[in-house]
DNA sequence: CTCCCGATAT
DNA sequence: ATATCAGGAG
């Protein structure tokens, strides 16, 4: 795929999803972290469902390591891996208070230092709280980036990554992660892809081969 | 590569 | 019943 190719997918998404946006709830780059850090094979509205009530009890991070890790645990578990995730928020932020007074750094790379924080989540960090362009690969954007042949079937996240941000404009890196994601999970479904009314689909093969082998189905 | 894991959609 | 969900660590 060329820029061209890619600019006119750009220019259709953004008509299909203009308003594009994080849909985790926080209300500042710490929640933040800790709403993404959860999200790990979670549907964000789960994540919203238990931050709703974990940010009112947990405001800070002296608050999360002064409960028992069983306590922080329960407060969690719907959101599945809680063991995991309890243990990491815990160690997060025992170095946030040694290494940075407690607050979120800003730099990718101190972020992807952090337990539990992986690329993926130092990208959504830093493009939604600190304004630095940013492309964050998860599941949706993966998927579809190789639905629409900007990426190899293949190709590892971060190759799809690196390659999206050779066919995106900078400026656009944030606003285009948002709205494939939207794309991806309202459109572009994992299981339900709708090609029979995709304005993309003259130019996705996926989809042409997807109609063809009748694979598409509308149910709802 | 495997494991972690509950909630929801299909 | 099975697939999938804003992944990361060992």
């Amino acid at each position: 795929m060329n820029r061209k190719q890619m600019r006119h997918i750009l220019d259709v998404i953004a008509d299909m999803f203009p308003d594009a946006h994080c849909e985790l709830h926080h209300s500042n780059p710490f929640e933040l972290t800790i709403a993404v850090l959860l999200s790990a094979q979670c549907t964000d509205e789960t994540v919203n469902k238990v931050t709703a009530t974990l940010f009112q009890k947990y405001k800070r991070p002296e608050d999360y390591i002064a409960v028992p890790l069983e306590e922080l645990e329960q407060d969690i578990r719907r959101i599945g891996l809680y063991r995991n995730k309890a243990k990491h928020i815990q160690k997060l932020c025992q170095v946030l208070l040694d290494q940075y007074g407690g607050e979120v750094p800003q730099e990718h790379g101190k972020l992807t230092e952090l337990p539990g924080v992986g690329r993926k989540t130092a990208n959504v960090v830093v493009s939604n709280a600190f304004g630095v362009p940013a492309i964050a690969v998860d599941t949706h954007v993966e998927r579809v980036s190789k639905r629409l042949g900007a990426a190899k079937p293949d190709d590892t996240v971060l190759e799809v990554e690196k390659q999206l941000m050779k066919l995106v404009p900078q400026e656009e890196w944030t606003q285009t992660h948002h709205r494939l994601i939207f794309f991806g999970r309202y459109h572009c479904k994992a299981q339900n892809p709708q090609c029979d009314v995709c304005p993309l689909l003259d130019v996705c093969k996926e989809g042409k081969r997807r109609m063809k082998d009748g694979k598409n189905r509308k149910t709802s």
